[in-house]
DNA sequence: CGGTAAGCTGACGGCATGACAGGACAAGTG
DNA sequence: CACTTGTCCTGTCATGCCGTCAGCTTACCG
């Protein structure tokens, strides 16, 4: 499928040389838990990684590259987010499980990966299109499945017309988002995590079906 | 209010330092605006604003203290966002307004300023309690009033009990920013400025009420 | 064992950083 | 007008990271 891994002079890169690349990718990975985007160094985490500076630029053209690789792996695991909402259904009793599994996986996969969703975040809002592309890619997915139902429900006469249905599914997402990366922030309005997901859930299922659940 | 302006090395700024001194946040803005915020340079700040990098260094210990500045100018402005809500009702027709004058408010505000925010996103997300504060000062105006709102309802029976006002009303705030923040996000799944907000608006007023505004 | 390509690094010019001392400038004083 | 005072700005410098290259080492293959 894609290509052998290459390096930035054009060599293919073998065993070894894939090995030392994904030690790079960890240690920069983990380096953007730890520190500012801002701040982290190409030397940095070539020592890190117990390499030299010299080496990192074989594999990736800057540190920029490297969290695009970084985002690429990611964002091919989160279109498996997919499946949060494949074949369920937004009736009755069953919709408000379906409300809540999606708030559940969204907010778990973006707890895994908040360092680099942050990065992403930035890239994406400073108009840069290849993050932009990327966050697409996560979203989409989830993004997609919702309008879809949304659409459905409003073939059915059981959603307002005048709703837009990839509209409310865009704002729905990205509130998903938003509210996991600043998941902190609720705890100083007072709010728990656990407290949190249900309020999450409600909105999800208003939005979608415009009604409240039945529990 | 706020003491004397002062310089890095503790003496006061005269008529003439304030004025550099504002050149300098004038020229960091705008540069935050077109180009990414890793990529800002002291010296290209100060060689945008006629002076040098010395200079710069003369009001600021660093970029990071110098969008903080930045930050905190917008953030009192911001405040005066409660009064998108100050006074307003949720029941009927003016529910509904009030819905839709809170999203047209709160969406200008972020695209006024949109360079900057990102900036106190990321910052917040990473979990810097500086830039965290001032994203809070923001959004909590308009979160705690929203909060109230929700909890009045519900003291009234309107609202479901197993609501909790400030996970709903920090979600919908959540959401309204993220919304913000990738506007142009939205056109690549064929939703229009236009359209957008009208279905945010919904969004707004079913997590705050429960019901569908009554137009 | 010799050839070839992959893999790694030391070293280097270039540039941003951040500190300092000293010069330029405005304003008040005799 | 000369002198003083305190503010304001910049030239310069040591330091450290960036990004590149030539060249050395290692692994594989016939």
């Amino acid at each position: 499928m894609t290509g052998q891994v290459r390096t930035v002079d054009g060599r293919v890169a073998g065993r070894r040389g894939q090995a030392t690349r994904q030690k790079l990718l960890d240690c920069l990975s983990e380096m953007l838990s730890s520190s500012p985007y801002r701040d982290v160094k190409v030397i940095d985490v070539a020592r890190k990684a117990g390499t030299s500076p010299a080496t990192f630029y074989q594999y990736f053209p800057d540190v920029e590259g490297a969290v695009l690789e970084i985002a690429e792996q990611m964002a091919a695991e989160g279109a498996g987010l997919t499946e949060l909402l494949e074949g369920r259904t937004w009736a009755g009793k069953s919709g408000w499980q379906t409300a809540q599994e999606l708030v559940d996986g969204f907010l778990e996969f973006w707890r895994k990966n908040d360092a680099i969703l942050r990065v992403v975040d930035l890239g994406a809002a400073e108009g840069d299109k290849r993050f932009y592309k990327i966050r697409m890619k996560i979203l989409n997915s989830v993004n997609n499945s919702l309008a879809d139902s949304i659409a459905e429900l409003q073939s059915k006469g059981r959603v307002d017309k005048d709703v837009n249905p990839a509209a409310v599914a865009g704002a729905l997402v990205a509130m998903l988002a938003a509210v996991a990366s600043h998941q902190k922030g609720f705890s100083s309005w007072g709010v728990k995590q656990a407290e949190l997901k249900p309020n999450l859930a409600l909105l999800v299922h208003l939005g979608v079906t415009g009604r409240k659940p039945s529990k």
